[in-house]
DNA sequence: AGCACGCCGACT
DNA sequence: GTCGGCGTGCTC
């Protein structure tokens, strides 16, 4: 009995090894083990077991495992077909597919066990007051969305799992401003589902999110709700994976790996903030949750429901084709309107800190309220640049420009963390006209400084909140009214629930419009319209005001007017134009080596081999440098593929691949992102 | 991915 | 003379 296992292992290998299990049978599919795999011991996961003695490898060959596990399985049939439809989609091997879905499948295992606890959040946004309430009455779109959503959800719950193809009948869009009570209508359905016996999945951007939302959900439904997330422990998230895969949970709440939760009777997978960029994995397999969702959601016969102010193109177009049913919340719960949003151009003003936002400040300190300014990238534009010969200093190995940070007096790489004192003259023509100049969260904090001096300004960024804990403090501080002004990045964006703002300063809303990146808008334009939407849900009495070096971008314009369907109606036109998603499927291979030519040899060679395997609708942008040309010492040179539908691009990019190792000549480190999100 | 084996450059 | 670079091959 089972005497032969097949493993596979977190490695990027196709094949399964062939292994015995002299035990009793305590080794069966799902489970993991710890295999003796040439000098090492690794974790790998039982994908078959049998008498059979397998047919490749000579029987001496065959080693037993070291040890078994699992006592019960971890991942049944339904996980294993998921991994494998990952497999063949984001083409990674099956061990890498089944550790992206195992939370703590990656990382060593401990024994600690940890009790499960929900984080009392200091962030009392509107959603926990009004979501603690069952009794709460909806308005009458949201009772609409939900009569017409619950509809849907029935259909989708009516077939039988894996009866296949749901024919877009079973995603539904929940379009509306932040405020517009878009939680109420989540938490109502998933209640529904889950009285129809089956169970629900709720993904959040970000980890801070999850303690939110797992509160929100603890707090309505009780023992039934679980949390996945990455700030545990891998007991405690395999404690939690237990407890979901023998259904005491029937309710997950987490970031994009809790979309691979083993809950079994799927009725409900819900995506709040479905446009945020953090759905998407940053290392292989680099899977988006929505993607995962979908395919999920149609092979489990569940709805798959989206909620955004801003969604992406993706699924816009979708909505657009009907293939999306949209719902919108158009109306504040509060009954108030949306904010002004005042566009302002930075082109004359020396600092980075104009006319109009000084005096905002000034105004809105006069009246005892609060001013949050926001900046959306560290660093950015933050550059050491010669006036004489036009000299920039970068980092020798990524090609970035370096940002200086004047607590260190270093001017630092933030790409590979390599540092120097910046130069007093200018290195290559010795020019005294030289120096960083631009819009830093440090620089702009000198600023308002010098500029109210007798305000209490705090900054809160990645380099202040390095410590945990620490951002929770500052956010604290600000609410119970002990700073003037919160300056920072994306993370003040908490922040905007405190009822004591008034006035929130985007300091420099072009900087991702600079980006080479198709996507640029779409980032420029949602995070300028999230930032007012979420202003105007706690002062409709306040003011946004927009700085930018472009008044006249038809993006910005657009973005401070909230005009979604018009950015939309540009923007998918100039995307259909170029042919770029979502009117195109793209594959992007990174080819990275230490010597250039080296890369750009093997880049050359990967598009000539690729260019007969590609159908005709389909075609190859490059071999081109990547725009951060260089990354750790490293030379990466990238290759697109680019196509209709995805079929035919992972096919040929597979065949290509094949044919490329088969060479063996060039052996060079190949990173695969199927459906890129960031092409830097 | 690691880890070993193997063959060519500048150093204790 | 060795130490050490990374190109190549293999892992049941």
């Amino acid at each position: 009995m089972n005497s032969y296992l097949e493993i596979v292992f977190d490695l990027p290998l196709e094949q399964s090894f062939s292994y015995r299990c002299d035990d009793r049978g305590e080794a069966s599919p799902g489970k993991r083990v710890i295999a003796p795999f040439g000098k090492r011991e690794l974790l790998g996961y039982v994908v078959d077991a049998g008498d059979k003695i397998p047919a490749f490898p000579s029987l001496e060959k065959i080693k037993p495992i070291l040890r078994v596990i699992d006592k019960e399985p971890i991942f049944d049939k339904t996980d294993i077909a998921l991994s494998r439809w990952m497999t063949s989609y984001y083409l990674c091997s099956p061990g890498e597919a089944l550790g992206a879905m195992i939370p703590s499948g990656r990382r060593a295992v401990s024994d600690t066990v940890f009790p499960w606890d929900f984080d009392s959040s200091i962030d009392q946004g509107c959603t926990n007051s009004f979501a603690n309430r069952t009794d709460i009455s909806l308005s009458t779109e949201q009772q609409d969305a939900l009569e017409k959503i619950s509809v849907l959800a029935d259909m989708a719950c009516m077939k039988k799992p894996g009866s296949k193809k749901t024919d877009g009948l079973n995603m539904a869009y929940l379009y509306g401003i932040t405020g517009s009570g878009k939680t109420e209508v989540f938490l109502r359905l998933a209640e529904r589902i889950l009285k129809m016996g089956r169970s629900v999945i709720y993904l959040v951007p970000e980890i801070s999110l999850t303690h939110q939302t797992a509160e929100i959900i603890g707090r309505r439904f009780g023992t039934a709700a679980a949390t996945l997330h990455s700030a545990m422990t891998g007991s405690e998230r395999l404690g939690q994976w237990m407890r979901i895969r023998r259904g005491e949970a029937r309710i997950v709440a987490g970031p994009r790996s809790a979309v691979f939760a083993p809950l079994r009777d799927l009725g409900l997978i819900i995506i709040d903030e479905e446009h945020d960029g953090s759905y998407k994995s940053g290392n292989s397999p680099r899977y988006h949750a929505r993607q995962i969702a979908m395919h999920r959601s149609s092979a489990e016969g569940a709805l798959l429901l989206m909620g955004s102010a801003t969604p992406s193109a993706e699924a816009w177009k979708l909505m657009q084709e009907g293939l999306i049913r949209r719902y919108s919340l158009s109306r504040l719960l509060s009954g108030g309107k949306p904010p002004d949003i005042i566009p302002v151009s930075l082109e004359k003003t020396a600092g980075s800190l104009s006319d109009e936002l000084k005096e905002e400040i000034r105004q809105t300190f006069m009246m005892k309220r609060q001013t949050i300014l926001f900046l959306n990238r560290r660093g950015f534009a933050y550059f050491y640049h010669c006036l004489n010969c036009g000299f920039e200093l970068g980092c020798k190995r990524c090609s970035v420009s370096l940002t200086y940070h004047k607590s260190k007096n270093k001017a630092l790489c933030h790409y590979c963390g390599y540092e120097t004192r910046p130069p007093v003259s200018c290195p290559q023509c010795g020019s005294l006209e030289a120096g960083f100049s631009g819009f830093g969260t440090e620089f702009i904090e000198e600023e308002v400084r010098n500029t109210f001096p007798g305000l209490r300004i705090q900054r809160a960024d990645a380099d202040t909140t390095g410590k945990k804990g620490s951002l929770k403090e500052i956010l604290g501080k600000f609410k119970a009214g002990e700073i003037d002004i919160l300056l920072g990045t994306q993370m003040v964006a908490k922040g905007l629930n405190f009822p004591g703002v008034r006035l929130v300063g985007v300091v420099f809303a072009d900087t991702g419009l600079h980006l080479p990146d198709f996507r640029a808008a779409e980032r420029t334009f949602s995070l300028i319209v999230q930032v007012a939407g979420r202003a105007g849900r706690f002062f409709p009495d306040g003011r946004v005001i927009v700085q930018t070096l472009r008044p006249y971008d038809p993006v910005i314009l657009k973005a401070c007017s909230l005009d979604v369907e018009g950015f939309f109606k540009a923007e998918l036109a100039q995307r259909s134009a170029l042919g770029f998603p979502p009117y195109s499927r793209l594959i992007r291979l990174v080819i990275r080596s230490r010597k250039e030519e080296k890369a750009h040899k093997a880049a050359g060679r990967l598009a000539v081999l690729a260019r007969p395997l590609l159908p005709a609708e389909g075609e190859i942008l490059g071999p081109a440098e990547c725009p951060i040309g260089m990354q750790n010492r490293s030379y990466r040179v990238q290759l697109l593929f680019r196509g209709p539908s995805m079929g035919i691009l992972n096919r040929a990019v597979k065949a290509t691949l094949k044919q490329y190792e088969k060479e063996k000549e060039n052996t060079v480190y190949i990173e695969i992102d199927v459906d890129p999100v960031q092409l830097l």
